[in-house]
DNA sequence: GACACGTGGCA
DNA sequence: TTGCCAAGTGT
C-alpha cells in the first residue's frame, strides 16, 4: 500500500495554530479551570448537536453534577430529563453509565488513558481521543466531521470528505499530528476550530482562511462535491419522531404517566407502541403496573 | 458497512 | 419552504 503525494501537513501547523490563536472561541469547557470531567460532558453532548444548543444544558448539567460521582448518584431518568431537548437522548442515559462506571472502576476520576477511556459507555474513538487530547493534553488525532472536511480539502482537495469515517481518515490525521505532544493537542482542537468556523460545510469562508494558499481544493480550482449523494436523513414521520414525542411527555411529567396520555401523541397505534417498546427496550423509559410509564428510576 | 438514533437552525 | 447539517456511537 502506497500513499498519494500530498501537500506537506507539517507546513500547515504554523498558520493554523495561529489561527486559532487568535480566533478560538471562548468557551466553558475550554476554560482551564474546566477540567477532565466538564470536557467528558461537553463532549457527549456535543455528539450531533450545535454547540449553541449544548451551552445552556452543560452549564445547568454542571452545576448540578459537577463531578462524575454526584450524577452516579442519581437515577438514570434523571439525566435523561436534564438533556431536555439535545436529541439522541441514549447519550443521557450512556453519560450517566459512565459516571458510574468511572466511580466503580476509576475512584471516581475521569481516566486519562484513551484504552480506559474508550471502554466507557458512549465513548468511541473520537471522545476517547477528544478527552484524552483536550483535558489530559496528549497527542492523539482527533477525527471528527470538522477535521474530516478540513483534511478531505486542505489535503485531499476534495470538497466534501466521505460520507462516513474511514481507516483512511485515521491514518491521514495521525500522519499530519505534530510531533511535540503540547503541540498536537492545541493542533487537535484548532484544527476543529477551523472547521466549525471557516472550513465550513456549505460556505466555506476561504477569505479567512490561513492555509487558503496551501489548501488542495482551492489550488485544485475548489471543484464541486462529485462523490455519491448523501443520504438525507428524514424526520418526520419516522419512529425516531414519535420516540421524541413520547419522552418529550414522560420529561415533563415528574411522576408515573397512564397510557392514556402516551396514546395522545401519536395516532397510529401500531407505529407508536412499537416506538413506546423500543424506548422501554433501550431503557430510556420504565413500565409500571396499571399500564403507567416513567423516566428510569 | 448500513442503519437507527432527536432536535432545531439556517440558506 | 425544505433539505442539509450539527464535536458520533452501537449494533
Amino acid at each position: 500500500m502506497s500513499d498519494s503525494p500530498l501537500p506537506l501537513a507539517s507546513a500547515l501547523h504554523a498558520p493554523v495554530l495561529d489561527w486559532y490563536a487568535g480566533n478560538a472561541r471562548t468557551l466553558p469547557w475550554r476554560e482551564p479551570d474546566a477540567g477532565p470531567w466538564a470536557v467528558m460532558v461537553s463532549e457527549f453532548m456535543l455528539q450531533q448537536t450545535p454547540v449553541n444548543r449544548v451551552l445552556p444544558a452543560y452549564a445547568t448539567w454542571l452545576r448540578r453534577w459537577p463531578k462524575p460521582v454526584d450524577l452516579a448518584a442519581e437515577a438514570p431518568g434523571e439525566a435523561v430529563r436534564a438533556w431536555d431537548r439535545l436529541g439522541y437522548p441514549r447519550r443521557a442515559l450512556r453519560l450517566h453509565a459512565a459516571a458510574q462506571a468511572i466511580v466503580a472502576e476509576h475512584g471516581g476520576k475521569v481516566p486519562d488513558s484513551h484504552e480506559a477511556l474508550l471502554a466507557l459507555p458512549g465513548v468511541g474513538t473520537y471522545t476517547a481521543a477528544a478527552i484524552a487530547s483536550f483535558a489530559f493534553g496528549q497527542r492523539h488525532a482527533v477525527v471528527d466531521t470538522n477535521v474530516r472536511r478540513v483534511f478531505a480539502r486542505a489535503l485531499t482537495g476534495t470538497a466534501q470528505p466521505t460520507i462516513s469515517p474511514t481507516a483512511a481518515d485515521q491514518r491521514l490525521a495521525v500522519s499530519a499530528l505534530p510531533e511535540d505532544e503540547a503541540t498536537a493537542a492545541r493542533w487537535a482542537v484548532a484544527t476543529m476550530e477551523l472547521g466549525a468556523l471557516v472550513c465550513t460545510a456549505r460556505t466555506p469562508r476561504c477569505a479567512d482562511c490561513p492555509i487558503r494558499a496551501r489548501c488542495a481544493w482551492v489550488l485544485a480550482g475548489s471543484p464541486p462535491y462529485d462523490g455519491p449523494p448523501r443520504r438525507g436523513q428524514t424526520y418526520e414521520g419516522t419512529d425516531r419522531q414519535v420516540r421524541g414525542r413520547l419522552l418529550a411527555v414522560l420529561r415533563a411529567a415528574h411522576g408515573p404517566v397512564a397510557k392514556p396520555s402516551l396514546d395522545a401523541c401519536w395516532p397510529d397505534d401500531v407505529q407508536r407502541e412499537r416506538a413506546l417498546d423500543g424506548l422501554v427496550a433501550d431503557g430510556l423509559v420504565e413500565p409500571l403496573d396499571n399500564h403507567r410509564f416513567r423516566l428510569p428510576a
